[in-house]
RNA sequence: GGCCCCGUGGUGUAGCGGACUAACAUGCCACCCUGUCACGGUGGAGAUCGGGGGUUCGAAUCCCCCCGGGGUCGCCA
């Protein structure tokens, strides 16, 4: 090794010892005579003095050297003469008084600055991705990225499963997301694609008799990127065998409980996990991914305005509407801007426009609350009883304002939703050190899908259906439930799952039902119905999403910031400056030809 | 594909119709400086304001188109 010590080990009890460190510049302060570098690596920054009376050569070599030079550097420990430790360094009570230097390598000026924590354009970050990694949070990013991986590996292995890697070219079953393909040289007009997920594969390692199987398995989808989306992502692909809901889920609240303590400690988890049921959580939170550190639920407000005059939205209700709505604390004394900036959220959104109800002023009192304290473009169509009434429900005080939405229950539900999530970012209700975790439950197995007119798996079409509601599937679908769950944390989806189908007899009825003729069924999904026919035991399965879960530990707000190498939104490498053109040569041994674009 | 936001020295920002010959901070270069730690001091170089077109006596500033980036809807079984 060309050093002996890390830069940040360095304490008083190493005063006295001879180091050789070796690092980059992190910062040099010359003053003529003495000059100083703050000496950085993996571990941390250590002061490293040069004196041109002690050590000629070295102050020579010192007065070189510029910002991300690697240097390396041997000397004595010593403790700082006093009055000049610096307690904003970890090393800052010693110093490296340097007698041996050399500059490993030169360093050209950085494009953006490695020693501060500023926000630079994304794009230069990217293309000089081995620079930003050097900055100190993108690093503990990565090592906090480790520590996860680390910790999800050594508890399940302690847990009894086995880590089985699975192949990145598989066969492609244009279902779901689009496939990234890759042409076959060896056979032509022939593709692979990579997995979406491992799904199939895992559950053949379930009839395999593997019974516990996890994997760190990278998933990939050509599908548009979003803050917490790219077209490649790691999951935590898990499945096992002789198991019901509640033995994943335990599992997964353990596992999730424990990571959380053992890598970040001052954070705390809303503990035991509830469980809630889909259609409930769309109804109170207007989101299958609510953000539960908060409450500001909506509420239902339809049978207040059907008894009201307000003829706009009694229209709404007879049409098989809804009006629903939610309290915003203080909101009362909200400007007309800040009015029409919800107004223009939520008409952005879909919506037809924001009713708004100012509850008058924190002096008064609810039970003493007139109209004339009431400011509302429906206040003439409205009781007093009306409105308070509709303040009781949704918990409103005098000087809250009422957001209100009225239209289609889906349409009201996503607008409050979004209005909900607005409001709690305003007044600072998410607190970023909690962690509020939700199990959600009883989806629809099915949905109708109006453009193709056919069923579309809410999941995937390996979901096992409630037994209960098995003979549904022959007369009302849409009302068949799914053993299907999902984990939601902050608003975020972090993790899908299911008991599975394992009968080829249920599994070909499922296909069937979506719409899949005979032969391609056995053309895309021949291998699994085989195997069901072996002895499939039954099994169950989850897959936690690695990046956003990290994201959410780092206090990051796009999982870009916890991947090494992203892509950005339009799915470029700025790195490596991928996707790019090969040589007609390439696409020849790929029997592929170019098409013209219109 | 739709909608919203952004683009000014290397970096981060200010300027939003005339006093802009574009400001500030930092970085960079040179010189000075022996206890600094975002060292300090003096001086210097560095931007045709993302690109094109238009309006105007006059455009970084207003309008249109394009390019690039971000957020989001669609999409993501």
């Amino acid at each position: 090794m060309l050093k002996t010590h890390h830069c940040g080990e360095l304490r008083k009890e190493h005063v006295g010892t001879r180091v050789t460190l070796a690092g980059w510049v992190d910062r040099r302060r010359d003053h003529g005579g003495l000059i100083f570098i703050d000496l950085r690596d993996r571990e941390g920054l250590v002061q490293v003095v040069f004196n041109p009376e002690t050590a000629r050569a070295s102050h020579d070599i010192a007065g070189e050297m510029r910002s991300e030079y690697v240097v390396r550097a041997s000397g004595e420990v010593a403790i700082r003469p006093a009055g000049t430790e610096n307690p904003n360094l970890a090393t800052g009570e010693i110093e490296v008084i340097a007698d041996d230097t050399e500059i490993l390598n030169t360093a050209r000026t950085p494009p953006f600055y490695i020693n501060r924590e500023n926000d630079f354009d994304e794009n230069l970050r990217l293309r000089y991705r081995y620079l930003d990694l050097r900055r100190p949070r993108m690093k503990d990013n990565l090592i906090l990225r480790h520590r996860v991986v680390k910790f999800i590996r050594d508890f399940l292995d302690a847990r009894g499963f086995i880590e089985v890697e699975t192949p990145i070219l598989i066969k492609s079953t244009p279902e779901g997301a689009r496939d990234y393909l890759v042409p076959s040289r060896i056979h032509p007009g022939k593709f692979y694609a990579l997995p979406q997920s491992p799904q199939q594969l895992k559950q053949l390692l379930m009839v395999a008799g593997v019974e516990k199987y996890f994997q760190i398995a990278k998933c990939f989808r050509d599908e548009d990127t979003r803050a917490d989306r790219q077209p490649e992502h790691t999951q935590l692909d898990l499945e096992m065998s002789f198991v019901e809901e509640a033995d994943i889920l335990d599992l997964m609240e353990e596992l999730f409980t424990a990571l959380v303590a053992a890598v970040k400690p001052g954070i705390k988890v809303i503990t035991p996990f509830p469980h809630l049921a889909y259609a409930d959580v769309m109804e109170r939170y207007g989101s299958d991914k609510p953000d539960l550190r908060f409450g500001l639920e909506l509420t239902d407000l339809s049978d207040i305005f059907a008894r009201s005059d307000f003829t706009l939205f009694r229209d709404t209700i007879s049409d098989g509407g809804r009006v629903k709505g939610i309290c915003a604390p203080g909101g009362g004394a909200y400007s007309r801007h800040q009015i029409d900036e919800l107004n223009r959220l939520a008409q952005t959104l879909g919506a037809g426009g924001l009713l708004t109800i100012a509850l008058g002023t924190t002096e008064d009192r609810l039970e003493e609350l007139t109209m004339d304290m009431v400011k509302s473009a429906a206040a003439k169509f409205m009781t007093t009883d009306q409105v308070r009434e509709m303040a009781a429900r949704t918990g409103a005080r005098p000087g809250d304002l009422l957001l209100i939405v009225a239209g289609p229950t889906d349409l009201v539900n996503r607008v409050l939703g979004e209005l909900r999530l607005e409001m709690g970012r305003r007044l600072n209700l998410a607190d970023p050190d909690t962690f509020a975790f939700a199990f959600i439950e009883q989806f629809p197995l099915l949905r109708w899908d109006n453009e193709q007119k056919r069923w579309g798996s809410e999941h995937h079409p390996f979901t096992a259906p409630v037994a209960a509601d098995i003979p549904l599937l022959d007369t009302s679908p849409e009302k068949v439930r799914a053993r299907h769950y999902d984990i939601v944390c902050n608003g975020l989806e972090l993790a899908s799952g299911s008991i599975r189908i394992h009968t080829a007899e249920l599994q070909t009825k499922i296909f069937r039902l979506l719409g899949y003729s005979d032969d391609d069924i056995k053309e895309r999904f021949g291998t699994l119905l085989e195997a069901f026919e072996y002895g499939a035991p039954p099994h169950g399965g989850i897959a936690p999403g690695i990046d956003r879960i990290v994201m959410l530990l780092a206090g990051e707000e796009t999982i870009r910031e916890v991947i090494a190498f992203p892509k950005n939104q339009s799915a470029t490498d700025l790195t490596l400056d991928a996707p790019s053109a090969v040589t007609e040569e390439q696409l020849a041994e790929l029997h592929l030809r170019l098409r013209e674009e219109e």
